[in-house]
Parts: C-alpha cells; sequence; structure tokens
DNA sequence: GTATACTTTACTAATATGATAGAGATTATA
DNA sequence: TATAATCTCTATCATATTAGTAAAGTATAC
C-alpha cells in the first residue's frame, strides 16, 4: 500500500466533513481551504467519494457537501481502498489472484498476506468519530499536509 | 510501501542465491531461469544488489554471483527498503519530513507512522536464512512469481 | 433570472515502471 | 593466445500512474 496525494486529500475531505457534521453543507471551496488542496483536483475527488457512498451533495445556493453516513460509521481502510486501491502490497494476496504457476508454493505470499493483515487490522479499525476526538484534542480543526 | 516487480525479482534472486549458498557462484541466466525472470531486468537488479553490498560477482568464465554474506545476515526490509524505497506509506513518516506546517498536530500521521512500524517490525525480523528453511519445507528449490 | 455551487469530460506534464538493445570488459581454459 | 562464457554499462522505449488544469454544463435558492 501507498498512500497518494489522492488517498491523502480524501481522508481530510473526509475528517473535514465529519469535523462539520450536523451542520449542514460544507462548500468545496471551504474543504479545499481546510487543507490547502487544488480545488479542481479536489472536485474530481468529491465525485469519486459521491459515487463510492461516502458523501452526499446538495447543489446550487446553499448546496455543498455532507457525509452520506455518521462519521462512526467510516473507518479509513475502506476509504483508502476505495481511493487507493488494495491495501495488499502485491496483487498475487488477493483471494481471486490466477496469476502464479503454484501459489501455495511460494514463500513469499504468507508474508505479503500478513503484512495486509497488519495493515487491514489497524486501518479498518479506526473510524472518523475516532479522529474527530483525537483532532478535538488538538483544540484545532485544522486538517494538515503529508 | 508497494511491492513492484524489480522488488519481487530482487528478493527471489536472493533467495535463489541464499539457497545455493556455499556451492560457488550462480549465474544470471539460472537465477533468471529459476524464477522465470527476463534476463535483461535481472542483469540491472543484480548490478543494483551489488552496489547494495547484498551479492558479490566474478567475473568471466565460471563467473556468476554469490551472496555477500550469509543468509542469516540478510532481512527482507532491508532489500525491499533498498530496490523499492520506503516503508512507510507516505513521506511525512520519515524524521527528516519538512513539508508540513505543524506536523505534530495532523491526525494522520501517527496513524502511518504505526502502519509503517508494524511492517518495519515483521519484515526486519524476518532472514533469507528463515525462508531457506521454509522453502526446503516445501521439497523444492523452484521460487515461485507474484 | 442570476449568482452560487456541484457535474462532467477532456487534456496535459512529469515521473515511475518494466522492460529491451547493444557494445564493452574480464577471466578460465583449451 | 584465442575464444567462449560471463558480468558491466549506457541508452532507449512503451505504457501506466500521478497530480493536476481547463472549460463548458446542470441544478437550485433567492
Amino acid at each position: 500500500m501507498r498512500i497518494t496525494y489522492k488517498g491523502d486529500y480524501a481522508l481530510k475531505t473526509i475528517l473535514a466533513l465529519a469535523l462539520h457534521y450536523g451542520n449542514g453543507p460544507f462548500t468545496i471551496h471551504d474543504i479545499a481551504k481546510n487543507a490547502d488542496m487544488p480545488i479542481k483536483f479536489l472536485e474530481q475527488i468529491l465525485l469519486d467519494l459521491k459515487r463510492g457512498n461516502f458523501v452526499e451533495s446538495k447543489r446550487g445556493k446553499v448546496g455543498g457537501y455532507l457525509l452520506a453516513k455518521p462519521p462512526s460509521q467510516i473507518n479509513l481502510g475502506e476509504v483508502i481502498r476505495f481511493i487507493d486501491g488494495p491495501l495488499e502490497p502485491v496483487a498475487c494476496v488477493s483471494s481471486d489472484y490466477k496469476g502464479c504457476k503454484d501459489i501455495n508454493k511460494c514463500v513469499f505470499r504468507s508474508i505479503w498476506r500478513k503484512v495486509a493483515d497488519l495493515t487491514s487490522g489497524l486501518l479498518d479499525n479506526i473510524t472518523f468519530e475516532d479522529l474527530v476526538k483525537k483532532n478535538k484534542n488538538f483544540n484545532s480543526s485544522f486538517v494538515y499536509h503529508i
């Protein structure tokens, strides 16, 4: 797994919306200001996140974006997988992989499986509610850059 | 972290040399056959591994490659880092990173740090001696593909 | 009806990835 | 000493990914 800028922006976007949760729509412009993201790039990412059912949008004046579900129902792992792809470090770890002569004899595969499991175990168990709480300890609504 | 073909080939190359350890040089041609790697690509990888002091070479007839140290002295993490770069999923996790306004306020950074620590903890503690033993249980000297 | 805000599609520059090509240097041995 | 086997070095290339930019369109509150 590698976190790209797109993935990073997506996470920060959802965190921004989570911090704003319950207070109506938040515009692309405001989200972009929050973490210094290029607005036209962010537009695309928000459309992706909408297709992934992470966010909803409202058009027109007084429009903007909202989380499609409470922050407690969104975890880091699912967002990263949706935006940046599988958490596994290699393709052969996925259950439906067919590129190998005899996959069960490979001494590396079980290791990549273990790496993937450790990563998933961590990221799938951190919700944006957890991050909101953590962020409030920093006494700031500001989301920072990688 | 993402394992590229180059990284995968490098690991399989070192495993092939580890399985052959103590029996003199092993040619590029034989290494390539072992895991079905493109020979000209492998040449480059071997030169990299030589610069990284993982392998040594002997030129001319009866030449070939050998491990520069015993399999027990080479671990997976150091090879992957050398060939494919840092195990960290994002750049901001490295200790000398300066791209952030206030890195300590970022709720994500500590999470990426934890991902990196879990991965390192696993890969830095598996040596090629471990893999040789494991491979022998498969009753085969063949190294498979990702 | 107009300003505000999301939507869609197309395009682009830079870099990484996974190779391939070919000429050159070294060495054992016949 | 000729030569075959082997490593060494540099260049090139096709494709995909990444990180954007641009421009025209649609919906809605007021």
